[in-house]
DNA sequence: TTAATAAATTAGAAGGATAAAACTTTATTT
DNA sequence: AAATAAAGTTTTATCCTTCTAATTTATTAA
């Protein structure tokens, strides 16, 4: 017979916007010695005293270590999380930007909501996609130079039979360094 | 001068859960005569009096009509919003299963979330780039397939040398085509 | 047609995220 | 050190989403 441990607030349900605090906070203490509510506000868009309530309920949960007036830190579990929230934000980012060539900013703004709303598997699986883009020898840097210009409508026949060609070549060249 | 005209209730800021019941509205009137409550709750995996307040929301901005224990429908305004989640929801659906080789059921549940995440630059975005996968002489479905093999590590020396000859050969004989 | 059942709604409550206003504490300046 | 400014917090309130329990309406079966 199962019983539930009693179950108080410190239950590390997160909410998406608790993950964006954790990130925050964990990326901005890495950018400066102490982390302050003014920052985190500023960061999120949000006004301080939101920030000041957030910070109740993360450290009742067990995320951060804060006292009244004080700095704040990241406990262990706390750190762990933002760094793992960060993680996905920059393995998306980079996925829009090297991938789907969307502009910086844009790709930010995207990558932010994105990371709550992709599992693991599929961001897994992104990261999968971008290793075999690069280490195929049928894709890599020059082909999404290709999509790229296909993007624009710069691809007249003549230019895409020369690149057709040019490719071949390099191919060919390939297939023969492995046969060796 | 600019004078706020009476901002009520009526103002069409939907969140995301307020897209979510669109869309569900949306696709279950395509499946049926007559959109239940009932439906939407299992849809969407919440209890009926939570639709019931939410068809309240909905009908004061403008987005469903409803009269109190009578079937429901989406305005004009409604169901362009709801088909164009859905659409978002489609497309996603597509990249994860037919790109990135997702399953079912977890693109589905994927692309639920990322509907709501994903600016309209990206997702046009990834229109073109799987546009330009399908496209490209050195992409297209074989070169998805080798993504598939190379995620289960099963690509030896020799596979990969002799999938490369016949890439080559191939697409060598495209070449030729077009320069006649 | 009435009784039983299913569907929908209302009422009331709770948790999450936010902010404006007022207040307290800490830091800075003179 | 006192005065001022800046940062942080409390209090109070709103909106959104959800639920349970109780009630009402509609549908179905006897």
């Amino acid at each position: 017979m199962k019983i539930k441990t009693v179950a108080t607030t410190s239950e590390d349900n997160l909410t998406p916007t608790m993950e964006d605090y954790l990130e925050a906070i964990y990326t901005l203490s890495q950018e400066k010695r102490a982390v302050r509510v003014k920052d985190i506000a500023n960061r999120l868009g949000v006004k301080m005293p939101t920030v000041t309530s957030m910070l109740k309920t993360l450290s009742d949960k067990g995320m951060i270590d804060h006292e009244k007036y004080e700095y704040l830190e990241l406990t262990g579990k706390g750190s762990h999380i933002g760094s793992q929230i960060d993680h996905r934000h920059q393995i998306l980012k980079s996925f829009l930007i090297d991938i789907l060539q969307i502009d910086h900013d844009q790709a930010d703004e995207d990558a932010c909501k994105m990371e709550h709303a992709v599992s693991p598997t599929t961001l897994e699986r992104i990261v999968e996609f971008m290793e075999f883009i690069e280490n195929c020898p049928r894709s890599g840097s020059d082909w999404l130079d290709l999509f790229s210009e296909y993007r624009r409508h710069e691809m007249p026949r003549e230019k895409c039979l020369e690149k057709m060609k040019d490719f071949v070549d390099k191919y060919s060249a390939k297939i023969r360094a492995m046969e060796r």
